[in-house]
DNA sequence: TGCCGTATGTTGGCTGCTGCACAGACTCCG
DNA sequence: CGGAGTCTGTGCAGCAGCCAACATACGGCA
């Protein structure tokens, strides 16, 4: 994970699309601040109580926040790809991790120490406005998932779970095993083998040995409940 | 809900225990900058989509957020006692509610407009960190929250659930219906009645009609999940 | 070639919660 | 006093997801 690359290669592998929210020049800033680093499956980028020593914006990256329970696999609660940030609670001024932080999809990231991070918000207001928002954004992402896991059966929240992993990671093949989709809605693996395998009679999806394919993303759409969408929607309507 | 006191009568109804936390001189800047209310059962402090119009810092009274899902009751995904505020969304700019917010538990509570929160936020630096920790820290119930619901029965959840209410109220007998306390799990009613029998038998509480009574709260937290005492060393840990 | 680890598919019994329906009890009110 | 509304207790069929166990398939490696 420690493969550094000059900022000046982010033009050729995309970007990360919360900061894009920032105007030219104030992005500019802050990418110049970044260093770009490799992310393997598994790196662990933070444990609870432990201070944080990096944020990251990943580009084509997912970072897994998980919770432990007793007696039960840890939840992963949450997730970060290229349209959110790891780390936001520095800018609330909290300087430790709450969850385990895992790399659950290989790829890039942008990342900076925290020290950088105050400095950058310091200099640039439109940063912490764009990363309050954020924060806001999350929460209610987070509520509405409670609902949903409330509510709603597995094999809708796994249709709604793969588009937002589509959107994340912006290819429609990428590696993710039935038992890490176990841990992403807090259920065996069994439950989600039996609604993927349904999914790929419908020719939704294809996936063989952890390498899931989105085949009919309108169909998967459909298959989901609307709780993606309405997390969608909070994300455009508060940042886009 | 509109009758009105003078802030001087706080001393004999008890406090908001989140502005305790501020030092004296910087928590009478903003008692004086709030006037009480009354609160009763029902009142609506904000619905989705709408602005707000007052911050809340209950005293001895309990406004739920729920969120509506399609086809499903509402879901009391999180309140606010004393120990909290309604209306945190301001200090990160954001001025929408996007949640309904009901009063749960009539009561007094201490209110002052968005433009004069922002007025105070400016002056009283404390302030500002105050809230942001109270932010992070409802990121972390939250999450706690989820895992919660994922892998843990009714039963366990609602002792932890009477346990916050007890904390938040101050009091051992406090109103709340079983339908109401579905909505906050996200049960129906009868696993509500079936859990709560349990507990009338084991001697735990009592309750008739909708109110309810704390008999023995040690054997309270020992039917209940760790997660309740999760969330509530979260919030010592960051805001005690 | 054979072995091991990982990923996936399937089965059967069990439990907890759901959906629906109804009955008893208490309170308010005309 | 009677009726309407609210709150609580119960009963039963159905199912989704749990637990445990086992079978298959693929890839890497010696």
């Amino acid at each position: 994970m420690d493969s550094l690359r000059q900022p000046a290669v982010i033009a050729e592998t995309g970007t990360n699309r919360l900061l894009l929210a920032l105007q030219l020049e104030d992005r500019e800033h802050v990418l110049a601040a970044c260093e770009v680093v490799e992310l393997a499956f598994g790196d662990v980028l933070g444990e609870p109580g432990r201070g944080r020593t990096q944020v990251y914006f990943p580009i084509d990256s997912v970072i897994s926040e998980l919770v432990s329970v007793r007696d039960h696999e840890n939840l992963a609660v949450t997730y970060v790809g290229s349209e959110g940030m790891l780390g936001v609670e520095l800018a609330l001024g909290v300087s430790t991790c709450h969850l385990h932080n895992v790399v659950h999809g290989a790829g890039t990231a942008l990342r900076m120490r925290p020290a950088t991070l105050y400095r950058e918000l310091k200099l640039l207001p439109a940063l912490q406005t764009l990363l309050f928002r954020y924060i806001h954004v999350l929460r209610a992402q987070l509520t509405q998932a409670l609902a949903c896991t409330s509510f709603h059966a597995v094999d809708v929240r796994l249709a709604g779970r793969l588009l937002a992993m589509h959107d994340s990671i912006g290819e429609d093949s990428f590696h993710l095993t039935q038992k890490l989709l176990g841990q992403m809605l807090g259920v065996r693996r069994v439950g989600i083998s039996n609604a993927a395998g349904v999914f790929q009679e419908q020719q939704l999806i294809y996936y063989s040995r952890g390498l899931i394919t989105i085949l009919d993303r309108p169909g998967l759409e459909n298959a989901a409940c609307g709780c993606y969408q309405i997390g969608q929607d909070l994300y455009d309507g508060i940042l886009g």
